[in-house]
DNA sequence: CAAGATCCGTACCGATCGGTTACATTTTCC
DNA sequence: GGAAAATGTAACCGATCGGTACGGATCTTG
């Protein structure tokens, strides 16, 4: 059972095959956190479920901190990756790119394995801001707003600023919301219809 | 400096003058919990800070998830303090004492102390449906969305399910995002305006 | 004042936390 | 095959985690 190097993603392979062992604890270390919790998760837990000794992970991650901060810029990128793919579903046309996006969440939220979004729980998680988990949830908030706000340049609307952070509120809504509730029945499916309202009352 | 009993609202005083140590516990705890996160708080850091020892502790409480569901039940009380507050304030206008709430709470969110809901936040730290303390968040977070559904009843909405939750969206969008911005201008600061558009559009 | 109830502190427990050491073993590539 | 790189083994570290046994201090009440 030996895996090649190249056929998922890795971060981190300096020379020729790159660690195996390293991608392991990442990718474990991930579906932890997201799962249980950062703060709830050692390190030892991580490498036994990862099935790889402590040495390795220290090998690799500078601290327990170092691990946390890669795996929530792994995060960062794939909510840009869905924001991106609602964007070039409807090249050009703002409010279609805003509605695919949050049918896209709502659909996402359902489904007992969701969390919300790791990044706006890594915030809650570390109130103090030297953490690193902090910094690097708050700075991909700050760039979300901006583009949201940039959206709303595009539709048009009066107060885009405003109707950008109402979006990002909306946004953040769903990921808090959906992981408050069980079952398919959840708050997050009227974000479609509360998003079509909203970009309607503010572009006149 | 001997405090009196009765002076401040105490949660357990079972004869007499009741513990004096208990009632510091519980808000340094509640503080704490608040500021730093729960589970970033141990039970010396709270014993210490409250100028009390260890066994004090846990003379009142069973344990510190005992302590935890204490302090978030309280919390609870007083959002639901808040929320009346804001329909005592225009009694048989539903879409007026939303607005109010959604005013107290925009005001609220700006300043440095502001953290969010403690029971949201509560909830992402506990992702363990048994814990106690997602358990109270939970709890607490269902009896909204019912109260906030028949508030969308008293509106005349057209669905009133929908708009009840795009009005939880609006909150826990608030709740979430004002503790990821730093200074005056937060996303919140557009809820009012959104909670109106919103009430507009799904009541005809 | 003394007795008894009530409250509280000192010291300690085993377990786990994040992190490290030195060395043996395996794997990879030329 | 052999050197180099990557991983495992096993023990260990100080600090902190939540929680407790036990005795001393304090307060009320006769």
């Amino acid at each position: 059972m030996t895996k090649t190097d190249a056929d998922t993603p890795l971060h981190l392979q300096p020379y020729g095959p790159g660690p195996r062992a390293a991608e392991k604890i990442f990718e474990t270390a991930r579906d932890l956190f997201y799962r249980e919790g950062i703060r709830a998760v050692g390190v030892d837990e991580i490498v036994s479920k990862a099935g790889v000794t402590k040495p390795s992970l220290y090998r690799s991650f500078k601290s327990k901190d170092d691990l946390v901060a890669a795996v929530l810029r792994e995060v960062e990128e794939g909510f840009w990756d869905r924001f991106r793919s609602a964007e070039d579903a409807f090249p050009g046309d703002p409010r279609a790119q805003m509605i695919a996006y949050f049918e896209g969440l709502a659909a996402r939220s359902v489904g007992d394995d969701y969390r919300g979004c790791a990044l706006s729980n890594a915030a809650v998680e570390y109130p103090d801001r030297q953490h690193v988990g902090r910094m690097v949830s708050q700075a991909h908030k700050e760039q979300l707003r901006e583009r949201l706000r940039a959206k709303a340049v595009e539709m048009g609307a009066s107060d885009p600023k405003v109707l950008g952070d109402v979006l990002l509120l909306l946004i953040e809504g769903v990921f808090t919301s959906s992981q408050m509730f069980d079952g398919d029945d959840k708050p997050a499916m009227a974000s479609v219809g509360a998003v079509k309202a909203l970009i309607a009352a503010y572009c006149p």
